[in-house]
RNA sequence: GGCGACGUGGCCGAGUGGCUUAGGCAACGGCCUGCAAAGCCGUCUACCCGGGUUCGAUUCCCGGCGUCGCCUCCA
């Protein structure tokens, strides 16, 4: 069974079930007011990873992943250029799903969206109210962070570590609340900006509720597993598990947080940073399981750098791997090594261990090409099937991506054609000819292939 | 200031108290090939600094230096 790092314990411990063979995830989606960056990207395919293992392994995936429709950066975007918030949202949410397909993201089981879930937010605040752990001021609802013993479970520290270290920090809303940690739970609205009516009047709910409501509401008390990175485990989701607690519901069982994604200088690359690397152009300059390839190779809770030669390096590693399914191809089909397969399974187990787990891939693959240059069918079919399941766990597609067109097809006939003929300067205008379409020439003792 | 993470070879990036040892990319040599491509075999460059523990540390402990993150919206 799967050992993951729990945030909360701050140790690697088996990922407990609530319900033997079905898993209940929780990631923290976007908040749709601008296109994916690479942040987001890495969050989802560490996730998307995750799903797919556990899925290979048999598990029955309940994947659930929200859409933060009401956020005040959307509301100020809608302001700042004069258009309805729901034209942002909605454009916003579009170009993420056709990102996070691009990059075979596999679609969560569940898409529930804040603005589905007010009602259910109002009653949960009406509720913390009732049992004391809310407050009126001028501007909304708070919630009071000192009403709840063990917060800063996630922070590492306690209430009076992280006010003393404060800082000259600017604290929202110092003034009228009774702790700088304590945050908006329902935020009454100005003039023009988007309200729902409540009992305390009309305005929106704060971002830390949605994920309470949504995740207690489809995946129920004592979910196995709540997600995202690691920015969101303070104070999102402490947060959550705060109103989870003075709520007395059990929350998730287990917190995974992946780690960041920086650029060449080693600096988080984040929206709010200014530094946007859009996913979008990503997958437009690269094939788009290079960015896959690259997080593969580093352990989800390490830092990431994304640079030119780093992903450069990932489009050639799976151009071998690519090469590898061309020539195993026709290679009849046979049962996969189950030792490979169990040193496969032992090493994702462990923390989700990609980087070993992908260099078992490339080690196999060797093995794979060897075995096929000695003629050895059985192995070779073997190995391929192991490399199949391997892949498909992890969620790699291989293989060439386009039909090969005729009229590329014919060139190399005729090309085999001078090779026979011994008219080598024909033969090789030709495979010049196909390079420079941008096609893989490969000339073996049964002919020429192409492939992108 | 509080808390956390990290510092590995040309680059990226794992891992470990010693043993055979990541892996990817690059480079070099060889095999294969008409030449290439693909593939295979082999080679090369390591563990920030200073102490300590130990028979032995890159790995554990202490200190230092450096980098990054969280404490405010953020995957």
């Amino acid at each position: 069974m799967l050992h993951l790092y729990d945030s909360a314990t701050r140790q690697v411990r088996e990922l407990a079930l609530r319900e033997p063979g079905k898993v209940s995830i929780y990631l923290c989606g976007p908040t749709v007011y601008g296109p994916p960056h690479l942040g987001h990207g890495r969050a989802t395919l560490v996730y998307d990873v995750l799903r797919r293992y556990l899925e290979w392994t048999g598990l029955e995936v309940r994947f659930v992943s929200n859409i933060t429709d009401i956020e005040d950066k959307i509301i100020e975007r809608a302001q700042r250029e004069n258009r309805p918030w729901e034209d942002i949202t909605t454009k916003c949410e579009a170009v993420w799903w056709e990102a996070m397909d691009a990059v075979n993201f596999q679609r969560p089981t569940d898409t529930p969206h804040a603005t589905e879930y007010v009602d259910e937010m109002i009653e949960m605040i009406s509720d913390l109210i009732e049992r004391g752990h809310a407050y009126t001021t001028d501007d909304g609802i708070y919630f009071d962070v000192q009403s709840v013993p063990d917060y800063g479970l996630l922070a590492y520290q306690s209430l009076d570590d992280m006010r003393a270290g404060g800082g000259e920090r600017e604290v929202h809303g110092a003034a009228a609340k009774r702790h700088p940690a304590d945050f908006v739970l329902w935020k009454l609205s100005k003039p023009g900006e988007p309200a729902w009516p409540a009992p305390w009047g009309d305005g929106r709910p704060g971002w830390h509720s949605e994920c309470v409501v949504m995740s207690l509401g489809i995946l129920g008390e004592g979910f196995d597993l709540h997600g995202g990175g690691q920015d969101l485990r303070f104070p999102h989701h402490e947060n959550e598990r705060a109103q989870a607690v003075a709520l007395g519901q059990r929350f998730a069982n287990h917190w995974m947080h992946n780690g960041f994604v920086v650029d060449a200088e080693g600096e988080k690359m984040s929206k709010s940073l200014g530094n946007v690397s859009n996913l979008l152009d990503l997958i437009e300059h690269y094939d788009p399981r290079t960015y896959r390839m690259v997080l593969l190779q580093s352990h989800y809770r390490s830092p990431v750098k994304i640079t030119q030669d780093n992903l450069d390096a990932a489009v050639k590693a799976l151009a071998g791997l690519d090469a590898f399914a061309a020539r195993t191809s026709e290679v009849p089909t046979a049962h996969p090594d189950g030792s490979v397969l169990a040193e496969f399974r032992s090493l994702m187990d462990d923390d989700l261990d990609t980087p070993r787990a992908t260099a078992l891939l490339f080690d196999t693959v060797r093995a794979a090409n060897a075995a096929l240059d000695a003629g050895d069918d059985e192995r070779t079919g073997a190995l391929v099937a192991t490399i199949d399941e391997i892949c498909t766990a992890l969620g790699l597609e291989l293989g060439a991506s386009d039909e090969v067109p005729t009229d590329a097809i014919d060139k190399a006939a005729t090309l085999d054609a001078a090779r026979a003929a011994k008219d080598y300067a024909t033969a090789d205008a030709l495979r010049a000819e196909l390079q420079a379409d941008g096609w893989t020439v490969e000339t073996g003792p049964s002919g020429t292939t192409v492939r992108r």
